[in-house]
DNA sequence: GCACTTGACATAGATAGTCTATGTCATGTC
DNA sequence: GACATGACATAGACTATCTATGTCAAGTGC
């Protein structure tokens, strides 16, 4: 086995897990949201930058983030993320909707 | 909200689900296959006809299921499927990695 | 001061998996 | 014999992710 063992996004989950990272954690830059993905999964689910970017850029599209430029505390470039009223909503219903669906996949992998 | 609130299959999951249902029941064809998602996920999940077949030939192609063509009850051809050893191996993979990511995700979604 | 590394953002292209829409074929029904 | 239904199947569109690559600026070593 890998010395990596990190496993892809479960696709379909990626916009719901950045949202969420945001709404704990009010602003992050997107290597920061990557971060705390990673590491508070532990270490078990892995967020590439090819996937990342696009799917930032989805949300700012849909109004879900916003978005300002500014430095990091080392002195870089950086774009930061926060949520946004109609973010946060999503958010409910991205979990919701994720509840209903791992419940029913939980029925039929262990049925009563 | 319509009247049929069934969801898309989480994607990533629907091989998945259609080994255990059969690890469950060891022979059914298609079409019982996705009645017996749809309905043991409490009616959440549903397998569209278009999901369904491409993913049955990926799983025959794989070597996880073996299929023979038969008669159903009414006298109707359909191809009947049940699970290779294979298989058998191929889902408690799928299963352990689907629990490991599963997890990951709630880990964020609710923190300690 | 120049090469190198690193942090951070970004895009193009490939790939995978699902959905929509459609088609076929056989059986049974009116 | 027209039609509905069960069952299988495929083509095409779409979405989301990954791989691979590139850019740019700041800091580090020499």
């Amino acid at each position: 086995m890998s010395p990596d063992a990190r496993e892809e996004i479960l696709p379909g989950t990626l916009d719901m897990l950045i949202l969420k990272t945001l709404a704990a954690r009010h602003e992050l830059h997107g290597f920061g949201i990557a971060e705390a993905i990673e590491t508070g999964s532990g270490d078990v689910l892995r967020v590439e930058e090819g996937s990342l970017y696009p799917a930032l850029q989805r949300l700012l599209i849909k109004g879900w983030l916003r978005g300002e430029w500014g430095k990091t505390a080392e002195n870089r470039r950086a774009r930061y993320y926060r949520l946004t009223a109609a973010g946060r909503k999503q958010l409910e219903a991205e979990v919701a909707s994720y509840r209903r669906v791992s419940l029913a996949i939980e029925r039929i992998l262990s049925p009563a």
